[in-house]
DNA sequence: CTAGATAGTCAGCTACTCTGACGATCATGT
DNA sequence: ACATGATCGTCAGAGTAGCTGACTATCTAG
């Protein structure tokens, strides 16, 4: 009743939140599925390695893969060679995947200011805190933005 | 840096906490999927319907009875005619499904009380308040436990 | 008793994710 | 120099999860 797991709360928290964004994107013109905006938030400004983003995306290497062809399909990223390793290839953000990172980057603090709006600044002010504070308790490896 | 947006810090929270969970079912022995589980989730004491599963669960018909088929396979869930409407049938927890739910709130209690732990009193309370305050903004369908 | 709404299912499709195996390359120790 | 083992990315094959559309049976309201 009252005592849902607080487990459940942030999933339905995050589920929200999560559609919300991808349905303002897809607004902006910005089509990719959930999982491929999820990989592309990972992707180091310098690029990222496909392992590294499996690994900060906790999925396998071969499902990044598989990600990131879409994203390179429908223009969002690029294949560089890596100077430093024959073996490795960097996955830079091309132009439209730019444009998508700052639409949603605008879209998330229009999001936030939502709840802080509905929640108020001392009360969201403490999420954030919670969760950050939580973010190294549940996931030791992930990287930040 | 340190500007992750709500949505990501709620979802890596989640995330971290239904991985937990899964993890302890799977020990136990009560091998389901996250989707199947999420599903059984919302199943009411005197038996739900579809429909209205699928519509907690915020999947279609359609997923929500291939969710049922594999629940009803391993002994999770029954079906039963529902007496006051021919079209209908009522889905209940089958005994393995009502140990399946103890064991996953006995879960449940112990990795709130970690995250209490880690947190303190006085901000998992407040993480909480602000998660349920955002439960209706976010979904305004959503039935409790 | 007809018209429309609702409950559930069937068929077909797409997206995501995994395991296992592999060739190429790098790093290290001898 | 070179053998060994680790790592980078990919290919192949599979299973799960989710969708749309179409359909039958049943209920509900006029």
């Amino acid at each position: 009743m009252s005592t849902a797991s607080l487990g459940l709360l942030a999933f339905i928290a995050a589920r929200g939140y999560e559609q919300r964004l991808h349905e303002e994107l897809r607004r902006a013109g910005f089509t990719a599925t959930v999982a491929q905006f999820r990989l592309a938030a990972r992707i180091d400004e310098g690029g990222s390695r496909l392992s590294d983003l499996a690994r900060a995306a906790q999925v396998t290497k071969q499902t990044a893969g598989f990600l990131v062809d879409q994203l390179e399909r429908n223009g969002y990223v690029e294949r560089h060679p890596d100077p430093s390793d024959a073996r490795a290839r960097l996955i830079r953000l091309a132009p439209r995947g730019l444009a998508a990172q700052q639409a949603a980057r605008a879209a998330e603090e229009r999001l936030d200011a939502e709840w802080a709006d509905h929640l108020g600044p001392g009360a969201v002010a403490a999420l954030r805190t919670a969760l950050e504070r939580l973010r190294p308790l549940v996931d030791p490896y992930d990287a930040p933005d």
